[in-house]
DNA sequence: GTAGGTTTACGACTGTGGAGCGAAAACCTG
DNA sequence: CAGGTTTTCGCTCCACAGTCGTAAACCTAC
């Protein structure tokens, strides 16, 4: 079977797309969207198929295989693989919902069924990592946006605090980011009107640079 | 099923472990090794099982996945799923292998069967990636060795010249290397006698570091 | 209109780590 | 002992990330 750990920014916190059980086993807990692959599917296939029922698949900004999980204990009833998918939402987008269906705080997870947080949380590693030596970020954040929503975006999904300093440079110097010559209206907040950026490309490439975003202060070496 | 990407630095060359298929379909072309999962088997326990068919498993060093692949058309037979593994073994073995099984040079392989080289190539990448930011060396590496053959080591893998000053430098300043105090006994080149070194860990562990080991002048930057 | 507050933008400084080079050390052979 | 070979180590250079402080551009309040 298919499973898929959709992430979105929401609100400066790291988001995943849930469901919450309503037949045992493990009923009111919360679990992947997902379900079994069809014959002559493709996984990528059967995954954007089962997410249909939960979310527009039009609005994943991007999607790429995670691992499969064959351990035989996983689900009580049966023995049965499991390949993870994982999915990015823009921070600006707020699909329909089923009723039964939520976005859940990474960092602060309900009972959830089976494996499945053990994978949100392999999916959330996924993401802090590529976000580090890709260009990851337009995925999670708007088409055009702000130096300090893009900070908050990187933020919650990285878990520390990010300079917008460092995070302009960074993706600057990589060629990532692009200016767009126009504002953010102001009048609503007071503050100088920051410029609007949008990332290059929309899809995902590596660079070749490594260098993270650290966090702050705190860890200096050793 | 499951198949394994195992590679082994043999002689200054990157190889990869293949068999040449008997029976049709592709007879005469080379394969990966691997088979079918047995029911309430875990993939690894799977492909470990199948690698013991062709060589002596205790003699990998390291063992992980890579990926999931599910192409309709991957095998003209039937529709079938294959997870890939990812294999690594210490370059002073040479393990006894079957009449039908040979290691092949990664870059210039034989005529391969099914999608079985686009595999072997991705698990190179990864290989070439872990490099940079991981201790994956230990796995390709002796025990113990000189600065000079983990160099040729790294260059093998990574496929361009390796400074033995800055991998030196690199290693040490992460704490991944650690010298024996030993030195390889004189009289066999003619030069300095070389200090030998070791991994500090021979399980796989990331660094915070994700500086590469770029190749040497052709690329600078822009 | 001016003062004070808020947010963004940008330049300067610092520190760390990788690349490259060359000299010295430690062995060999003739 | 001189010359060749390989390893080792110190040195400088530079790219890039982290930090800070100040200026710019907006707002509101008086």
């Amino acid at each position: 079977m298919t499973l898929a750990v959709v992430l979105q920014v929401r609100g400066s916190r790291l988001h995943v797309l849930l469901w919450e059980r309503g037949r045992e086993p493990q009923r009111g807990s919360w679990a992947l969207p997902g379900g079994y692959l069809d014959a002559g599917e493709t996984l990528e296939e059967s995954i954007r198929r089962h997410l249909a029922e939960k979310v527009d698949v039009r609005e994943l900004s991007h999607l790429e295989q995670l691992e499969t999980r064959s351990d035989p204990g996983r689900d009580p009833r049966a023995w049965q693989l499991a390949t993870a998918y994982l999915g990015l939402v823009p921070g600006d987008l707020d699909p329909e919902l089923p009723g039964d269906t939520a976005w859940q705080p990474v960092d602060a997870l309900p009972r959830v069924a089976f494996d499945h947080g053990s994978i949100a949380l392999a999916g959330r590693e996924r993401l802090r990592a590529k976000l580090s030596y890709t260009n990851a970020g337009f995925a999670l954040a708007p088409a055009d946006f702000t130096l300090s929503e893009l900070r908050d975006v990187y933020a919650a999904a990285l878990g520390h605090e990010v300079s917008t300093t460092n995070l302009q440079r960074v993706l600057l110097r990589r060629r990532l980011l692009k200016p767009t010559g126009r504002r953010r209206e102001p009048g609503r907040t007071g503050g100088r009107p920051a410029a609007l950026y949008r990332f290059r490309s929309r899809k995902l490439e590596i660079t070749d640079q490594f260098a993270v975003l650290r966090p702050p202060t705190p860890s200096s070496g050793t």
